[in-house]
DNA sequence: ACAGATTGCTGCGTTGCGCAGTAAAAGTAT
DNA sequence: ATACTTTTACTGCGCAACGCAGCAATCTGT
């Protein structure tokens, strides 16, 4: 039966291909905080301001799930490594807006450089319509991520 | 130009949708340590144990990027936490293998169930051979990581 | 103008981690 | 058989990141 190979391939994905990823996902970044020499949250905070732009510590916060006080030394530790900058906010002057330099642009994109090269040999091997499939895949796995993440921080206890 | 299509589509994927899923994915591993009162690094040990099976101490410090006597301190805190077991090598008195507790297996997969449906909903919408390239894609990009994370590990300085 | 909410920033304690050192067991050479 | 080296896992110590609580400055609504 077809459906048992394809529940067999759903089972492989869910069970053993994408946590199998995750994994080394997880230890890239910690690899990479260590190459930067700053912490893991403070690489993931460099990867939403350059996906989202700049944003005040409290956003920054609620993004990489911490709170305003320790996005407070976060912010000073990147600072620090020169890959942010603080710049007040004038319309409202209690807001600090922090927008990544050009350096910090430029070294993450330096440690990710290998990688990236490396993905594009991967795809390499791939036609286009298969290329559009992985890209509509990470999408939605994308925003599932996102919504389970929601979720289980907004439930309390267990389960 | 097809080319500059394909191309456009390739940047998207290593500049924007494999990041920007990978931060979740880090972020996912934050909120399922703070679900199982553990530290980070002890759900990646718990996932290592679930991929390779018991192993020695050791073993996964290196599989986690820690010293052996942080090992010994992770061990400790899965220990007390219920989710993993210390059992003596009858072969060599100087060993100790890890293996998971039935409850460490439990507590991991209630804590991505929600994950692991949602994701098993999204993967409906793609077809036999679509999912077979996104599987593709996913070891390929596992083998990618890990050869990077070496890489990365291996390099002393900069660049 | 006044009260309350919002924003970002500091002490203090907790905790995870690396480093250095230790003990026990296994391997190895004479 | 004995002595030396290697391997494996486990402890003090210091450092750094984080949460919590509190604070000052600023904005907003009445």
């Amino acid at each position: 039966m077809t459906t048992n190979e394809r529940e067999s391939l759903v089972t492989e994905l869910t069970k053993s291909a994408i946590p199998g990823w995750a994994i080394l996902v997880v230890r890239l970044n910690r690899v990479v905080a260590e190459r930067l020499g700053v912490a893991e949250t403070d690489v993931q905070c460099l990867h939403v301001l350059d996906r989202h732009g700049p944003a005040t510590p409290g956003t920054l916060a609620k993004h990489v799930k911490l709170t305003t006080g320790s996005a407070s030394r976060m912010i000073d530790r990147l600072v620090a490594a020169g890959c942010v900058r603080r710049v007040a906010d004038p319309g409202d002057r209690r807001r600090v807006l922090i927008e990544p330099t050009q350096e910090g642009i430029d070294r993450v994109g330096e440690a990710y450089a290998g990688l990236v090269a490396r993905t594009r040999d991967d795809l390499a091997g791939f036609g286009d319509d298969e290329l559009a499939t992985v890209l509509r895949f990470l999408r939605t796995a994308e925003l599932s991520t996102a919504a389970e993440v929601e979720r289980l921080q907004a439930a309390p206890g267990r389960t």
